[in-house]
DNA sequence: TCGAAACCTTGATCTGCGTCAAATGTAGCC
DNA sequence: GGCTACATTTGACGCAGATCAAGGTTTCGA
């Protein structure tokens, strides 16, 4: 890796607590690579050797059963994945695919699983991080299982309008198909859904949304803080840990005296 | 707390791999408490200053929106809960309630995470018990998102036919209602779901399930190691961790050298 | 032991959403 | 620019599951 490109992670959350012998333990035998569109990182079921982090493009997590497939979450910069198995040493349960070209920072599972014990710093930053992925679940549960499927649109659209600017008008971050996956729908369904929305002042042209009643959509769509993260867009590089403490101001990690 | 009690925390996975010292300050201002059946422990949205151990009993955590609710795990013993607010002095996202009778350790929040620091034993340790935790969340989220409600039921009794011995007649850990919300289904469908599965040699008597032909359920439900997680029940208090390991051998923490 | 409350089951009806098919629109490649 | 493949939309239909109501069963407290 690049010099610049070891400053880039070394800013990162995750490493910004640890000594710098443990960031060059890290990331000694680390790699930075780019990957086009559609590449599958990883399938559910693998063994998981390395901890991924995307720095830039997108990533989509899907879980399969019985011939059926969902999209299970989409990560967006900075995220890690699949932390959790590499934590534990063990086997996936999701595949990762990206969805447009993205930089991926691999990072050696013994490598991570070792430091850790050694670097306390190191540690309650993969348990933060680790953290905020769990809340991040439990509110898409809590939108699966409490929300039906316009409701659950309702709310993406507003969410991801306070994450684009909060201006009305925004584009989706990807193709329709995956989104109706990640809402727990048929690209069908989507379609009429995006069309009963039209009442509340939703059009859609493409991938451009725009939105001309927003207190009618936020009517409809009922947004709680305990299951819509409405941070919006900032300009360092964050982790889930300080995305799932928003609005809460950051909680910065203390070394050991 | 006496000192059998503390014995009995010393022996949980989240404190084996913690020095002395840390344990000391962590149980120093800790409660060891007994909550009759019924009893909120806390409710979504609350600020949370303890971490929550149940040691014995059940306990529900929920999630509500627009009047609705849902449950999202049922836990037994031994498990934390929301520790993920804890380890990011964050609010609560879901609330908790004691299904029957508990006995439940308090830990003060902001020692946890004071000792973390100190600690890198503890500190892994707990990112172990989260990453297990968030594992067993995408199995749920899952679940929830790839199988019909029939099928969630089916694999449900598969899985706690497995975990009360594998004998093909065992007794539901708690009251059907509370089984239809966690497996986001009403109590009618529930019971007309159970009805539907006489014909794949399921009888159900009060809280008692016999399963007269596995084979059949099993081709109907299609259980999946990478959604259903069939360890049976141990002999030692399991953390979560371990069980998110298994059938994969214990990982023992190992401290710095 | 009895009454009230909660749980559970059953019946009838409705609705949100999936499935299947076909048509239209868009993107990519030659 | 044209062709192909894929995405998206639209139409028709069916079903899983919710809702509402009512009756039966079980549990708990007086």
């Amino acid at each position: 890796m690049r010099d610049i490109d070891l400053e880039r992670v070394r800013a990162l959350p995750l490493f910004r607590g640890c000594s710098d012998e443990t960031f060059r333990t890290l990331t000694a035998g680390a790699f930075l690579q780019r990957f086009p569109a559609g590449t599958t990182l990883l399938l559910e079921g693998d063994q998981v050797d390395f901890l991924y982090v995307l720095l830039d493009g997108i990533v989509e997590l899907q879980g399969t059963w019985n011939d059926r497939e969902t999209t299970l979450s989409i990560l967006r910069p900075v995220s890690t994945f699949i932390l959790a198995a590499v934590v534990l040493d063990a086997d996936g349960l999701m595949s990762a695919r990206t969805v447009e070209r993205s930089q991926i920072l691999m990072l050696s599972g013994p490598a991570i699983r070792r430091v850790m014990v050694e670097d306390a710093g190191f540690a309650v930053a993969v348990a933060q991080e680790m953290a905020g992925c769990y809340r991040g679940l439990v509110r898409s549960l809590k939108n699966q299982k409490l929300r039906g499927g316009l409701e659950r649109l309702a709310n993406y659209l507003i969410t991801q309008n306070l994450r684009q600017g909060g201006l009305n008008t925004f584009n989706l971050p990807h193709d329709k198909r995956t989104l109706a996956s990640l809402l727990g729908m048929t690209p069908e369904n989507l379609s009429r859904s995006l069309a009963a929305l039209v009442d509340y002042g939703v059009e859609v042209h493409g991938p451009t949304v725009t939105i001309s009643r927003p207190a009618a959509l936020e009517r409809l769509a009922k947004p709680d803080p305990l299951i819509d993260n409405h941070q919006p867009v900032t300009d360092t590089p964050t982790g889930k840990a300080q995305r799932e403490r928003w609005p809460l101001p950051d909680h910065p990690v203390r070394t050991a005296g």
